[in-house]
RNA sequence: GGGCGAUUAGCUCAGUUGGUUAGAGCAUCUGCCUUACAAGCAGGAGGUCAUAGGUUCGAGUCCUAUAUCGCCCACCA
C-alpha cells in the first residue's frame, strides 16, 4: 500500500543504481532496432553542476528515455571535458592557496595535480548525474584528454596543417595578462566602463603647431610609430609626410595618410600603436611601421618605455602619463566617455591586444563548406527552433582566423616540433635528436568541437562510429552556439564529410525570479541539488522540462516546483486509489466495456496521439500540459469518481490499469523516478521496468466516438448543474426531474441526486439544466434575489450578443462559401443552441 | 551601426498549418474535512492579445510601420 502522501526522498532512493546495474542505460549496437544516439555537451571538471547543467541534460534524458521506449537503440554518451584554461585557472589557484607557484611547482607536477582535480571533480560529477536520474551510458564515457581522443586532435591537426588550414604565424591577438596566455576573440567579453578621451598635443617638428590626438589608452603613446588622418581631410593636408613630436619619448614620428582615419570620429586624427591595437596593426601593416611592444607578458610596462614608467601596471602608467602630459602643457582636453573594453572571460581581466607568434585556423574556406552544407536539406543541422540557424550562418559569414594555440599547460599539446628555424608537424615527434616540441596546447573548444565523431571513436572506423554517426541531436543553450555549435559544424563537415548531429535544440538561460543571470556576485544563484532534496529530481526536471517553449529564457521560481510536486502528489494519490482497488487483477481485459470506460479510453488515446507528435517535435511544453490535463481534468476529476461505482467489474479495473500505465508512461521522460516507483506496483505490467516498457501507441480500436460523446454530454451536464446549483443557492432540499428518457444513472450518482428525483413538475420555482442531451429541472423554494436577476441578466445579454454575431457570420456568403464545411457546421449547432439556451432563459 | 527576441489575466508563461466564447500554474473570491489526495474537492471573477495601418469570409497567429524592454554581433580611435 502507498503511503498517503508522496514522499519524493523515498521513491528516489536505490532506483538509479537498479537502473545502471540492470544494464538499461548501455545501448545495444548489435541489434536491428534504428540507432539513435546523442551526445551530451560534456560539462567541465571546474566544480559542481549548475542549473544550467540540469536544464540541459533534463532535456536530454526526456529525449533518450522517450526514444528508448519507442523502440530505439538509443545511446546517450557521457563525458566531461578538460576545459584547459578555466580548469588551469582553478589549479592555479589551489595550489597558490597552498603556497605553491605554478611555474616553480614545474609542468609535470602541475599536469598531475590537474589530473588529481580532474578525478575527483569527475567523481563529484557523475553522482549528480545520478541524482539527477540521467540514463547515460558509462560504458561509452569519455574524457577531452583521453588517448583516443587525443588521437583524433592530433590527426585533426595534422591533416589541416598539411592542407594549409592550420599555420603559425605574427598576428595581433587577444592578451590575458592573468591567465598569460592568447584568446580567440569568443572568449572576449566586452564590458561597459566609464572612461575618457584623452586629447593630447603632437607637435609638429620644428614648429608650435600641434595635432590634437583624442586617445582612451593615452599609456599606449610609447608604441606609436605614425599619427594617420584621412586622405580627404583638408585640416590636415599640410601636415602629412611631416613628422610629429612623440610625447614623452621626444621622438620624431611621420604622419601618414590611411583610410582607417575617419573624419568624423573625434578629431580626424588617430595615433597609431601598431603592437597593442588591431586596426593599427592592420594600419602598420599597409605602410610598413615599426611595432614596439611596450608591455610584459603580465601588462606592466617593459623596457621600451621611458625608465620611469617601466614595471608599472597599464593603470598606473595611465595615471602617470596624465600627470605629466599635463605638466608639460600637452594635455589638451579630457572628455568624458562610456565604452565597451573587452576582458578575458575566465579571468575578467582587461584584455591586451599584443603581437605575438601563434597558431591559427584558417576559417574561410571551411566556413564556407559549412555555409553549403545548410543549403542542402539532407546535409544541413536543423535548428528547433528555427531560427537559432541565423546565428550559426552569421557566425560562419563573420568567421576570421581562429587563434587557437594557448600559453597553458592543461589541454592537448601541440603536435609540431622545432629544430634550428626549421617546423615539422606529425602525429609524433621525429625520430632524430634535437627537435624540441610546441610548449603550447590548444584551445579547449578545438578537441570539444571534434566531440561528436572523436568519442564514437573516429578516425577508426569503429561499429559505434559507423552506426551511431552522423548524431541525432545535440541539445545546448543559445549562449554557446558560437563557441561550440558553430566549432562542431566546421570541423565534422570538413573532416568527416557529415553534419555533427541532424537536429540541434537550442534552449534557453535560467534567469533568477527578477529576470536576472544567475551570478556568483549577485548571490542569486541556486543550487540544483538543494532543489533535488526538497522537491525531488522528478519535479525538478518535469518543471525545467515543461515550463516554456524551446529556445526561452526560462525565469526560476520556486512556487513552480512546488505546484509540479503537488501534481506528482496527486498521481500518486490516484495511483493509490487505483492500486488499492485493481489487487486482484490478473490480465487487463477492454471487454464489456460500459461507456464511461469507452469515454476515457477514446480520451486517453486522442491525447496520446498528441503528446506523441509534440514529444517527436521536442514540444516538451505542449506535449506535457496535454499529459496534466489528461491526468488531473479527465482521469482524476471524471474517470476515478465514476468507477467508484463499479470497482467491483473487471472492465473498471481494467480501464483503471490501462490508463494509469499510459499515464505513467508518457510522464516517465520527465519524472523517472516517481513513475518507475507506481510502475513496479501495478499487479499487470508488461515488463521488468517502466525504462525499458513499450511507449504506448495510438489504438484506433479504442476510439468510441458514439459512446464517448454521450458521456461527454453528461459531464456537461453535470458540469452545469453544479453551477446552476452553486451560483443560485440552491439548498440541498431540492428536487430533480429529468426531462429526458435515456439512462442517467450515472449522472444520479455523481451528483447524489437519489434521494430527490421526482417524476412530475413541482409547481413551485425552477431551473432548468441541460446539455446537448441530457435535460433537467431543478425545483426548490427560493426567491430570487436582485443580484441573481442581474446575473441572469447578463447571461441572456451575452448570449443575444453571440447569436447576433453567429447570425450575421453565417449570413455571410463568402464565410459558408470559403470556410471549411466543418467550421460552418459547427457554427449552425452553436446558434441553436444558443437560442434554446436563451428561450429558456427568457422563461 | 546590423541582427534576433519579447510585449497575452494581478504575477510567471503557453497558444501547432490563420477557424467554436484566447488557455495553464500561482495569487484571488464563494462553498465544502465527499472513505485516493485539504499540498485536496466543487463553483466563480479576472484579458480591446503593446500601438497604428493592411491582407482575409475570418488575425493573438500573416504583412508594414511605431513604441518599450532584453539579448547577440560589429575595429568606434
Amino acid at each position: 500500500m502507498l503511503d498517503k502522501k508522496y514522499n519524493h526522498l523515498e521513491v528516489e532512493k536505490e532506483k538509479y543504481n537498479k537502473w545502471k546495474e540492470k544494464g538499461y542505460f548501455k545501448a545495444d549496437n548489435q541489434s536491428d532496432k534504428t540507432p539513435f544516439c546523442i551526445v551530451i555537451p560534456p560539462p567541465n571538471v571546474t566544480g559542481k553542476l549548475h542549473l544550467g547543467h540540469a536544464y540541459d541534460t533534463a532535456i536530454q534524458d526526456a529525449i533518450v528515455r522517450y526514444k528508448r521506449m519507442k523502440g530505439f537503440d538509443t545511446l546517450w554518451l557521457p563525458g566531461m571535458d578538460h576545459a584547459a584554461i578555466s580548469t588551469e585557472a582553478k589549479v592555479v589557484k589551489k595550489l597558490k592557496d597552498e603556497g605553491i607557484d605554478k611555474y616553480e611547482y614545474g609542468r609535470e607536477k602541475f599536469l598531475k595535480a590537474c589530473w588529481d582535480w580532474t578525478h575527483e571533480y569527475g567523481d563529484s560529477i557523475r553522482s549528480q548525474w545520478g541524482a539527477l536520474g540521467l540514463s547515460v551510458d558509462y560504458d561509452r564515457e569519455r574524457f577531452t584528454l583521453d588517448d583516443d581522443l587525443n588521437y583524433a586532435v592530433r590527426k585533426v591537426f595534422v591533416d589541416y596543417y598539411n592542407k594549409g588550414l592550420i599555420y603559425r604565424g605574427e598576428r595581433i591577438i587577444n592578451w590575458d595578462p592573468a591567465a598569460k596566455t592568447a584568446l580567440s576573440n569568443e572568449e572576449v567579453i566586452y564590458k561597459e566602463e566609464k572612461s575618457a578621451f584623452y586629447h593630447i598635443k603632437y607637435k609638429l617638428e620644428d614648429s608650435e603647431e600641434f595635432l590634437d590626438v583624442a586617445t582612451t589608452r593615452p599609456e599606449t603613446l610609447f608604441g606609436d610609430t605614425a599619427v594617420a588622418v584621412n586622405e580627404k581631410d583638408k585640416r590636415y593636408k599640410k601636415f602629412v609626410g611631416k613628422n610629429v613630436i612623440l610625447p614623452l619619448m621626444n621622438k620624431p614620428i611621420p604622419v601618414i595618410t590611411d583610410e582607417h582615419a575617419d573624419m568624423e570620429k573625434g578629431t580626424g586624427v588617430v595615433k597609431i600603436t601598431p603592437a597593442h591595437d588591431p586596426n593599427d596593426f592592420e594600419v602598420g601593416n599597409r605602410h610598413n611601421l615599426e611595432r614596439i611592444v611596450i608591455m610584459n607578458d603580465d601588462a606592466t610596462m617593459n623596457e621600451n618605455v621611458p625608465k620611469k614608467y617601466q614595471g608599472m601596471t597599464r593603470e598606473e602608467c595611465r595615471e602617470e602619463c596624465i600627470k605629466d602630459l599635463k605638466e608639460l602643457g600637452l594635455l589638451l582636453e579630457i572628455e568624458p566617455l562610456t565604452h565597451e573594453v573587452g576582458h578575458s572571460e575566465r579571468t575578467d581581466v582587461m584584455v591586451e591586444p599584443m603581437i605575438k607568434e601563434q597558431w591559427f585556423v584558417k576559417m574561410g574556406p571551411l566556413a564556407e563548406r559549412v555555409l553549403k552544407f545548410q543549403d542542402k536539406k539532407d546535409k544541413k543541422i536543423n535548428f528547433v527552433p528555427k531560427r537559432f540557424e541565423k546565428v550559426l550562418r552569421h557566425w560562419m559569414e563573420i568567421s576570421y582566423d581562429w587563434c587557437i594555440s594557448r600559453q597553458l599547460w592543461w589541454g592537448h599539446r601541440i603536435p609540431a616540433w622545432y629544430k634550428d628555424g626549421e617546423i615539422y608537424v606529425g602525429m609524433e615527434a621525429p625520430k632524430e635528436k634535437g627537435w624540441v616540441q610546441d610548449e603550447d596546447v590548444l584551445d579547449t573548444w578545438f578537441s570539444s568541437a571534434l566531440w561528436p565523431f572523436s568519442t564514437l571513436g573516429w578516425p577508426k572506423k569503429t561499429k559505434d562510429y559507423e552506426r551511431y554517426f552522423p548524431t541525432d541531436c545535440l541539445v545546448t543553450g543559445y549562449d554557446i552556439i558560437f563557441f561550440w555549435v558553430a566549432r562542431m559544424a566546421f570541423q565534422s563537415e570538413s573532416v568527416t564529410d557529415n553534419r555533427p548531429f541532424k537536429d540541434c535544440i537550442i534552449h534557453g538561460l535560467i534567469r533568477d525570479k527578477q529576470g536576472r543571470k544567475m551570478s556568483k556576485s549577485l548571490g542569486n544563484g541556486v543550487d540544483p541539488f538543494d532543489m533535488v532534496d526538497k522537491y525531488g529530481a522528478d519535479s525538478l526536471r518535469y518543471y525545467l522540462t515543461t515550463d516554456g517553449a524551446m529556445g526561452m529564457d526560462l525565469r526560476f521560481d520556486e512556487v513552480k516546483l512546488t505546484s509540479t510536486w503537488n501534481f506528482i502528489n496527486k498521481i500518486w494519490n490516484a495511483s493509490r486509489f487505483v492500486l488499492m482497488n485493481i489487487e486482484n487483477l490478473k490480465e487487463i481485459k477492454l471487454e464489456n466495456l460500459k461507456n464511461e470506460d469507452k469515454w476515457i479510453l477514446t480520451v486517453f488515446e486522442h491525447t496520446l496521439k498528441s503528446v506523441t507528435k509534440h514529444m517527436d517535435k521536442y514540444e516538451f511544453n505542449l506535449a506535457s500540459s496535454e499529459i496534466y490535463d489528461f491526468t488531473w481534468n479527465y482521469f482524476c476529476d471524471y474517470y476515478i469518481e465514476m468507477a467508484k461505482y463499479s470497482l467491483e467489474d473487471t472492465a473498471t479495473q481494467s480501464t483503471l490499469c490501462y490508463v494509469l500505465t499510459g499515464i505513467l508512461q508518457m510522464l516517465h521522460p520527465f519524472m523517472p523516478f516517481v513513475t518507475e516507483e507506481i510502475y513496479q506496483m501495478l499487479p499487470v505490467k508488461e515488463s521488468e521496468s517502466i525504462m525499458i516498457s513499450e511507449y504506448p501507441k495510438y489504438n484506433k480500436k479504442l476510439i468510441f466516438d458514439k459512446e464517448s460523446q454521450a458521456v461527454a454530454d453528461q459531464i456537461e451536464f453535470i458540469k452545469n448543474f453544479r453551477n446552476i446549483k452553486a451560483e443560485n443557492n440552491i439548498t440541498k432540499e431540492m428536487k430533480v426531474m429529468f426531462d429526458t428518457e435515456d439512462d442517467n444513472d450515472l449522472i444520479v450518482k455523481m451528483l447524489k441526486l437519489e434521494d430527490h428525483l421526482v417524476k412530475k413538475p413541482l409547481g413551485i420555482k425552477a431551473y432548468k439544466v441541460f446539455s446537448n442531451r441530457v435535460k433537467a429541472q431543478i425545483f426548490f423554494e427560493k426567491i430570487e434575489t436582485e443580484a441573481e436577476k442581474l446575473a441572469k441578466e447578463g447571461q441572456i445579454k451575452i448570449l443575444k450578443e453571440s447569436i447576433a454575431r453567429r447570425e450575421k457570420l453565417l449570413s455571410n456568403e463568402n464565410y459558408v462559401k470559403k470556410a471549411p464545411e466543418k467550421i460552418v457546421e459547427l457554427d449552425r449547432r452553436k446558434l441553436e443552441e444558443e437560442k434554446k439556451k436563451l428561450e429558456e432563459l427568457m422563461k
